[in-house]
DNA sequence: TTAGTATTTTATATATTTATAAAATACTAT
DNA sequence: ATAGTATTTTATAAATATATAAAATACTAA
């Protein structure tokens, strides 16, 4: 394959890799994931859980699925979200170790994202 | 600890969490930490490698480092870059596969993501 | 000091993301 | 069919992120 090609894929994962990632970019999206860590839930539940409205909450959802992120499964009227791979958990889990640490290493961290 | 308090803090880690993920949101950044993968680099060698000007590489770095994702050393008027902590790059490898898989198996991500 | 190189900062226009509110769809039960 | 519930979609305004270009800073070497 041409030098020029390879570097042109490349790039292209780059940005699926970062639009897979930006699932993890708002709080209320990872509060979605911790909270279907280990069992799936409806949209009205997920509603109650987290305090959202449904709207805001079902656009988050629709993002997430289109991202291959979540699943669903529909049962009458009620559908219900589900991790569609556990191994996302380990990524969730690393990054957020990494934070803790550095919030306890260096408190300054929160001045520094707070300025 | 009064439960209100609690939840309180939950949601504001839930958004460092976040900000901490934003580092991963832009495929330019990616690219940064698969660059610093295993050696440093300094700020004229990265942005020859990966072609983007050096304004906006340097506000992608210091978004970076301001999150603590990037150190510098200071060598003369030369910045070198390196990872703070190396097992971000597991959290980057675990999205990477994900996406992989995803690509593998559906093929039809990529339309779903370029609507 | 002056000139030159490396990096960062700032200003600004554009693009993207988000929350909100309202409307639409999908399904159930009567 | 009608009413009721669950969810999604749409429109829109506000907030945030981004690329670009220009200016400023920091350091080196003559």
């Amino acid at each position: 394959m041409p030098k020029a090609q390879k570097k042109d894929i490349e790039k292209k994962i780059y940005e699926y890799h970062a639009e897979m990632c930006k699932v993890f970019s708002h709080p209320t999206r990872l509060e979605i994931i911790n909270t279907l860590r280990e069992n799936e839930m409806n949209v009205t539940e997920l509603s109650t859980k987290i305090g959202i409205d449904m709207g805001n909450l079902s656009q988050h959802l629709g993002m997430m699925r289109d991202r291959r992120i979540l699943v669903t499964r529909k049962k009458g009227n009620v559908v219900y979200y589900r991790l569609a791979n556990p191994k996302m958990l380990n990524a969730f889990d690393i990054l957020k170790e990494i934070l803790i640490e550095q919030i306890k290493r260096d408190g300054n961290l929160i001045d520094a994202l707070e300025e």
